[in-house]
Parts: structure tokens; sequence; C-alpha cells
RNA sequence: GCUGAGGUAGCCUAGCCCGGCAAGGCGCCAGCCUUGAAAGCUGGUGGCGGUGACGCCUCGGGAGUUCAAAUCUCCCCCUCAGCGCCA
């Protein structure tokens, strides 16, 4: 949510910035925020004239009574005021609820860095690292492998649960919770406290960290009660210090989100519809971070470079993209995305996306800075990124690992984790 | 799921039966004192609107009764404890 403060005092700079999405209802929605606003103050001024009256003529009251002369004639006077109070105090909360809802549905503002764009055409490269395409001959899609290993059922998990959803078997599983358990590692190296969070949120709390259209289009929502999947652990981890007052001596606070996520994901792509790429569910390791807002850009760094680490080390080649003003999500100020070379479809496809949120969900989660004892008014900055989804990450090791007899090769740096096991075929591990 | 106890400012608590400007403590801030600090003393310490004087709002949320609601009535939410169920 954007600081109302800075619609008073700055509508124009506002203005200007949101400009930049190319998305016309924000204007309109701006213009409603700063309209409704500008009326609400002026309504407000009434209001409280009203509510005054009411309460010195309360008191009179009170004061008469107590001293055993009843005052007829100041009831009467006072039984009038409820009924005008009434309209004008409805219209207020009338104002004020307007002012908030588009409030709530305006983007986060852009960093200036963010390069402007229409769409993913327009993400502007930033790094490379690794030679992309080597001997893409006798490579198989993730899918064809995984079935001729045995490792994989789609088409009973088609059956079982729908499309989007798969059983994963044998040695592809402990490779599966490797890749999880070296990223979680990494990220403890670097400072980063483990954390399992809850898989279901409660709906005031998820308002605060998402794209509100996100409830229809992304989230599950369970029958009968208050609770959603969580899409990422991102979302309870921000939820975590709702309504609390951080102490600025304990930023920035680093935290390593382990959860399985859960998308409904509308439309799909005829070359993920069957696989583990593009799923329902999946296993995430996630970067989260709470700091004191002159810090963010550089954690935004320090997180990417973090996250890019994690391909280092397994050595698969990507790139990383400045994601463009057209293609940037409400919630964030700034991206960036990974994007890792998959040679089966010689292409650079998203594997890790690593955001800036500024001070948005902090602001509508009620989270603010302060010293023991001593709440403040400042508002902390969340980022979080991918350190690696599981589906993605195992998708683009079985292309770039597979060998030409169908066996796959163990990314050395996940080997320990696998009892030094370097390859795995249809025996299993060897 | 059942029963009970609760939800008051950054935190802890009183007030609720019996309606009349939310009391007190901790923490924090400032001043006094001090070589410095602590202690002690004094004052301050929620949100919003207003250039300001000042005013309004705030007791989990909502509705109602009333001139007036933390307090009375109704509905809802949440937390904790016990019981039940349970990997």
């Amino acid at each position: 949510m954007i600081d109302l403060e800075l619609i008073r005092t700055d509508l124009a700079g506002v203005r200007a910035n949101l400009e930049r999405r190319q998305r016309p209802e924000y204007l309109e929605l701006l213009e409603l925020v700063h309209q409704s606003d500008a009326t609400w103050r002026a309504l407000r001024q009434d209001a409280d004239a009203l509510r005054r009256t009411r309460n010195e003529l309360s008191r009179r009251i009170a004061e008469r009574r107590k001293q055993g002369q009843p005052s007829p004639e100041l009831d009467r006077e006072a039984k009038e005021l409820p009924e005008k109070m009434r309209a004008i105090e409805e219209k207020e909360a009338a104002l004020l609820a307007e002012r908030d809802v588009a409030l709530k549905r305006l983007p986060n503002l852009l960093d200036p860095s963010v390069p402007f764009g229409q769409d993913d055409h327009d993400n502007v490269t930033v790094a490379t690292w690794g030679d992309p395409a080597k001997d893409p001959g006798h490579r198989k899609s993730h899918v064809e492998l995984l079935e001729e290993l045995g490792m994989a059922e789609f088409e009973r998990a088609h059956r079982a649960s729908g499309a989007g959803f798969y059983y994963l078997k044998g040695p592809v599983v402990l490779l599966d919770l490797a890749l999880q358990r070296f990223a979680l590692d990494l990220l403890t190296e670097r400072g980063f406290t483990p954390v399992e969070p809850p898989f279901m949120l409660r709906r005031a709390p998820y308002e605060g960290v998402t794209d509100l259209a996100d409830f229809e289009n992304v989230m599950y929502h369970i029958d009968g009660e208050d609770l959603y999947l969580i899409a990422t652990s991102e979302h309870p981890l921000a939820a975590l210090y709702q309504g609390e007052i951080l102490d600025e001596e304990d930023l920035p606070i680093r935290l390593a989100g382990i959860s399985m996520n859960f998308r409904k994901e509308i439309g799909g792509h005829g070359v993920d519809q069957k696989g583990i790429f593009r799923t329902h569910q999946f296993a995430k390791v996630e970067q989260f971070v709470f700091c004191r807002p002159e810090d963010s850009p550089q954690i935004h760094e320090e997180i990417r470079t973090n996250a890019e680490e994690v391909f280092r080390r397994l050595e698969v080649p990507y790139r990383v993209v400045n994601v463009c003003t057209g293609d940037l999500g409400t919630v964030a100020s700034k991206k960036y995305d990974i994007e890792a070379w998959f040679p089966r479809q010689q292409a650079f496809r998203e594997v890790v996306s690593c955001s800036n949120c500024t001070d948005y969900q902090a602001r509508r989660l009620g989270i603010r800075l302060g010293k023991a004892g001593r709440p403040g008014k400042i508002v902390p900055h969340t980022l979080n990124s991918t350190a690696i989804a599981t589906s993605r990450g195992l998708a683009v090791i079985l292309e770039q690992y597979q060998r030409p007899d169908g066996s796959i090769e163990v990314p050395k740096v996940l080997r320990s984790y696998l009892g030094g096991t370097s390859s795995i075929t249809r025996e299993g591990l060897n």
C-alpha cells in the first residue's frame, strides 16, 4: 500500500510514477483516492463539530443530573442530534471506505531503475553466467526422461488429482529433497534462519501480502473456512510480524522459508501441460528479509547474489533480467528474474523471482519499526527471492545433466546429500 | 467439537455487576539532580483532522438501547485452558 501521506504531499510525483506502469485504471484509482480523501477531510470538520456539540450537551446534562436538577430542555435538544449526525456520519464512512478500498488496489511505486517497457520482451538482461547451449542433440524433455526412468506418474496423477499434479517416485524424490537441503544450507551459511511456516493463511493477513486479484486467480481456498493455501512461503513469512513493532536493532531479519506452494494458475502453455515445470503444487526454499528502508536496495542485490549462487553451484547457466515496468507485479517496486537455460527448449525460463517490495507489504500488515518501548512510524521494507523451486530446479537439472544413455548425473554439489552418489539410473542411485 | 476464562494504549493491568471525559504500573522520551551513570524527583509518552487555538476518535469487530456505552442487549471474530478426537 502506498503511503497516503505521499499522495497528499506529492500527488504529481505519485502519478508520474504510476504512469510508467501504463495501466489507465491505476491513474483513475489514484484520482479517486485523492478526491475521496479531500472530500472526507472537509466533511470530517463538520462531523467533528457536531460530535463536539453532542459531547458538550451530554456533559451539561450529566452535570445537571449530578446536582439533582433535571433539564428537560437540554434533553430535548440532545434528542435531536443523533438524527442530524446520522446522514453526515454515513457519508463520512462511505468516503473513507471508498478511499481505502481504492488505496489498497494501487500497486507499489516503481524504483527509478526499473526499465520502461510493455511486457517480458522488454526486460533488460543485466547479467549472464555459464555457457548455455552445448550439444543439445540428445536431450529429452524432463517428462520423457522421468517416464523412461519410471520415476514419475503423470497420467495417474491427472486421474487422481487432475492436470497439474504429479507423483514423483524413487531416487528423484531424494534429488528433490537434496535440492531443498542444499539451498537451505547455503542460506543458513549466509545468516538466514530456516523457517517452516503455516501452509495456510487467513484472509486478513493474506490481503496484506498479495495482489487482491490473486484471491481469484491463484490461491486455493479451504471450503467453509477462513483459510487459503499459501502460494509461496513469502506470504506467511511476511505475515509473521503482522501488527507488531520491530526493534531496529534486530534488523535485518533474514528468513529462509521452506514449504509446499499451491497455485491455481489460470491458463497453461502447451509445452508445460504435462510435467513438473508448471504445476499446482511445488516445494520451494525462499529468502525473505525485513530491513530498514535505507538498506533495501543493498539487500535486494544480496538476495539476488544468493539466488545466483544456487545456480552457479549447480552449474546451471542462467541470465538475470531486470523486469520492466509493464511486466512487474503489483507488490514489487523492483524485480529481478533469474532465467535458467533449458537446453531441450533452447530457451531461458524463469526459475527465480527476486523482489524488493519496499514498504508495500509491511504497511498493509501494520508492521512498524521502533526501539524497545518506543513505537515509531517508520515502516520496514520487505524483500523476497526464490532460492530454489524444486519443480523447476529438477526440470532444469534433468535437462542439463541427462546422459545419452538415459541416466542422470548428480550435480557435484548435491552428491553429499545423496550418500555420495554420482548418478541416477533406472536401477536407482549409483 | 464441548465447556470455561479472556481480548483495554509498545507491554502488563484496573474499571464492567451499578452507564457520565480510560485509573495505575513497566518500558520509553525530556527535564532536574550528578564529574558520568544509576537511583530519586517532575513532566511527557495511542490514532486522526486542523496553519493554529483546539477538536474528534480509540477499550477484539459490528448492530442496538440511551442525551451519553469499555460498562447494558444482541450477533460475530479471535486467543488461552480443560475435555474429546487425532499423525
